[in-house]
DNA sequence: CTGGGGATGGGGCCC
DNA sequence: AGGGCCCCATCCCCA
């Protein structure tokens, strides 16, 4: 029993000998790690800094550069045009998903590489739940400068470089005084961006030319649940957190815009630095459709670009709005673009057609602004996060938003909710402002807009929207062809490809035999 | 060789 | 889920 004892103790023994030395060991190899990672740290912020440093060097050329050039444009004393203004910055922008037709320009910034690789451009005042953004704006520059520099500052922050940036800045953008030869400290609008508040203001101040947007509550949300998980949920009747517009409240929305209508206005608009974008909502009367929870602890910058976005129906020229993955660029001394006020049978819908549809339904469907599932569902949708790991992923995204808008936009015009239908369709997409009867509807509708496929090919790369094609896709890799004419032997996998082939025959049949 | 036009494959999206 | 239409890319034939 003794010996029993003892020989129990030694195992202990032996076995917290044991334990301390795997602790010991475990311990050096983590303190090891440790030190190469704080070491790899170390020489990133050392790079980082230089990188900085080598950016400072480069804006400040670029702005002592332009501003030499714009003093020789004005000696020379040719105005510039809008369009010309814009090619010169296009040019200075490799790579940017330019949408330019005429004066408007829809172009993506470099930037975004920034946004999306490094923090949300989201400046935490600290103060609660409220997120405050202030995008200074500046046009050109804020491509010129490269990529990676961000142009907000949290209001009352001025940036001592930055406001230096600016003013070493030509103005051949923001002003229209050309009788001057010497670089004039820039016209600045800024865009103040105030998440967090209950309410939605987007209001100018034309003193200080400081634009200011504040942002209502967003609450899209961020719902990271499996897709299948959010299909369940969906279903008629309504279910909160989706991201789709009920039609009966759009009429609870007090919504007033006043903006500068006069399009004489617009080249004078350079002089008249009064923001005319004044958008007032009654928070009282404010009733989205469907809310969903925010975390803006988080800094959701999807949802604040989503609300930039949206918001830039700001009315006003003159500059380039940098979002997430967009920058708005809209001439100085062009007439208005993205402009609320602009009735959507004006003749700017010959240009710009893809930035005019999105424009379109927000004009028809102001409520849109809180919700922007072209963010909201690239955050959530897992299969979308999948989709696309490189950097050009919110690019490809949005340019399938853009591009998707002719198409919905025409459907929308025919079979809109708002155009009638027999059957009540009071869930709007918030893309094209097309109705639907169902939730689930306007789910698959607004991945026309959204680019989320959750349907993937198990033997090719392919995704889809709907699971009916993913199914015919599959018939490629079967081969499967079930649909046979029955004129001749061909077969086909679609049946609109039979049908379509039937027309051959038919055609044929038809065919009036040469007189 | 080349360009035009028909036919087909296949995806997108709506009903 | 299936049918249908539209669109785009590609192939093939023919002048």
């Amino acid at each position: 029993m003794a010996n029993c004892m003892v020989f129990h103790t030694q195992i202990a023994s032996i076995m917290e000998v044991l334990a301390n030395a795997a602790v010991a060991d475990i311990c050096k190899l983590v303190d090891d790690d440790y030190a190469v990672f704080r070491l790899e740290i170390t020489q990133s912020h050392k790079e980082n800094r230089g990188l900085r440093r080598k950016l400072q060097l480069l804006e400040l050329k670029m702005a002592r550069e332009r501003a030499e050039k714009t003093a020789r444009e004005r000696v020379l004393a040719s105005r510039p045009s809008s369009v010309k203004i814009l090619d010169r910055y296009r040019g200075m922008s490799r790579g940017e998903g330019h949408l330019t037709r005429g004066h408007r320009s829809f172009v993506k910034p470099a930037a975004h590489n920034a946004c999306r690789d490094d923090q949300p451009i989201t400046v935490d005042e600290g103060s609660g739940t409220s997120t405050q953004h202030v995008i200074v704006i500046e046009s050109a520059d804020a491509e010129a400068v490269g990529p990676g520099v961000k142009l907000e500052r949290s209001e009352g922050e001025e940036d001592p470089r930055h406001s230096r940036d600016i003013q070493t800045g030509a103005s051949h953008v923001a002003t229209e005084d050309l009788t001057a030869t010497a670089p004039q400290p820039r016209t600045r609008r800024r865009i103040t961006e105030v998440s967090g508040t209950p309410n939605a203001v987007l209001k100018s101040e034309p003193d200080t030319e400081t634009l200011t947007v504040t942002q209502r509550l967003l609450h899209t949300g961020s719902d990271h649940r499996s897709y299948p998980e959010r299909l369940g949920r969906l279903g008629c009747p309504p279910v909160p957190s989706s991201d789709y517009l009920l039609y009966d409240n759009l009429s609870s929305r007090a919504v007033q815009v006043n903006s500068h209508r006069d399009s004489g206005d617009a080249l004078e608009a350079g002089s008249d630095l009064s923001c005319s974008y004044t958008t007032e909502m009654d928070p009282g009367n404010i009733s989205l459709g469907l809310e969903t929870q925010t975390d803006l602890s988080r800094g959701d910058w999807n949802q604040y670009s989503s609300s930039v976005y949206s918001e830039g129906c700001l009315d006003k020229k003159g500059e380039v709005i940098v979002l997430d993955e967009v920058t708005v660029k809209v001439e100085g001394d062009a007439p208005l673009t993205w402009n609320v006020d602009e009735t959507p049978s004006g003749e700017g819908h010959s240009q710009g057609r893809d930035f005019l549809d999105y424009r379109e339904s927000l004009e028809t469907n102001l409520n849109v602004t809180t919700h922007s599932p072209l963010h909201t569902v690239r955050d959530r949708d897992p299969v979308s996060t999948l989709m696309g790991p490189s950097n050009s992923r919110g690019r490809v995204l949005f340019d399938q938003v853009l591009n998707s808008n002719d198409r919905t936009r025409a459907q929308a015009q025919g079979g809109g909710a708002t155009s009638g239908n027999s059957k009540e369709k009071r869930f709007l997409c918030m893309f094209c402002n097309k109705g639907f009867s169902c939730i689930q509807k306007v789910e698959i509708h607004q991945r026309v807009h959204t680019g989320v496929k959750p349907f993937s090919c198990t033997q090719c790369h392919m995704r889809f929207t709907q699971a009916g094609d993913l199914k015919r896709h599959q018939r490629v890799h079967t081969g499967e062809k079930p649909f046979s004419c029955t004129q001749c032997q061909m077969r086909f996998s679609h049946s609109s490809s039979l049908k379509r082939h039937q027309r051959v025959h038919t055609r044929k049949t038809l065919k009036v035999p040469p007189v």
